[in-house]
DNA sequence: AATAATTTTCAGAAATTACTGAAAGTTCAG
DNA sequence: CTGAACTTTCAGTAATTTCTGAAAATTATT
């Protein structure tokens, strides 16, 4: 298989996972675009690749600097501005979990310590199966988050070796 | 708070979060709907209570199913079949991570493992570049999947006990 | 300061995804 | 068997999400 070939398969499978889990197959596909290029890309370039108009190429660039996971790279002596993803995939792996705790975690916990708080008798059977599986949520929420939090600020090494040795 | 508002206030918060990871909001917020039911309910109890048409209530209950995340209990007596949703959250985690690690992490291996079979020398800068980065995330994959799999067997409290001992 | 290059914005258009409603299919009690 | 209760399917429609293209804003160059 050419390299071109590869490339292409490449960043449509990684559009496809994107999609799976709720990120806009473009922004994706420009993720991975990034990722296999050895320098950096001006968004004319990621235009071109993707066949993507100016503005969608645009939206997205910024959508990914908003997630951290891209940066602009500005090379001395061009007018453009250029794009370098982070490849080092455990980094990206955090950044996102970073992002989506930020971005989905603290609302959810928001909204169950608020639904918690209903009237009536804890007792009676309706109150009581909503209040148990809220509670039982918020308990899981916790343990995640503070898990997540850890893994954010482990090193891959450090965190997949503890990790290996617990699952024996 | 009243019991009804604040189910709908769950009901809607677990759609957002359910659309936000990629799954239907209707899809989870059927599932919402039957965590906090302390009976099971029929597909007619479930179109009213979210106002969607019966043809959507089947599709998304089949879907349910479908991922091990509710049950048809056949009431005696009843010619209606009637919806559980399984409660504990622990075991709708695991249950939705078999899936993904099913629907995805199987594909994307496949396409790792096609895309790295590429033409040319490998020392050449962009095939380098290539390479690197698909041969990252097919590791970072393996390890994912082995944790995955590790996870899903495991028992919460053996898992979490050892995990806040490991985080230490 | 004028011009040219580049980036950003956003209204409307296109594409995708989800839903309805009605018809066809099943199941079961009488 | 027959018919009523219930479930499933799916073509067409509706809602949502994403994209385009062109105009406005910004930034650099002469």
């Amino acid at each position: 298989m050419e390299l071109k070939e590869a490339k292409e398969k490449f960043i449509q499978a990684w559009g496809t996972l994107g999609s799976n889990w709720g990120i806009n197959r473009t922004m994706a596909q420009v993720h991975a675009l990034l990722m296999v290029s050895p320098d950096p890309l001006s968004a004319e370039d990621i235009q071109d690749e993707l066949n993507i108009s100016g503005g969608n190429a645009n939206m997205n660039l910024r959508a990914l600097i908003d997630w951290g996971l891209i940066s602009k790279v500005h090379k001395p002596g061009e007018r453009k501005e250029f794009y370098a993803a982070e490849k080092d995939i455990w980094k990206v792996f955090k950044q996102v979990a970073k992002e989506r705790r930020k971005r989905e975690i603290e609302p959810i916990f928001r909204v169950l310590e608020d639904v918690s708080k209903i009237s009536g008798n804890p007792k009676e059977k309706n109150n009581k199966a909503f209040l148990e599986t809220v509670k039982g949520i918020h308990n899981f929420a916790s343990k995640t988050d503070k898990t997540l939090e850890t893994l954010i600020n482990a090193d891959e090494n450090w965190f997949m070796s503890s990790f290996i040795k617990l699952m024996k």
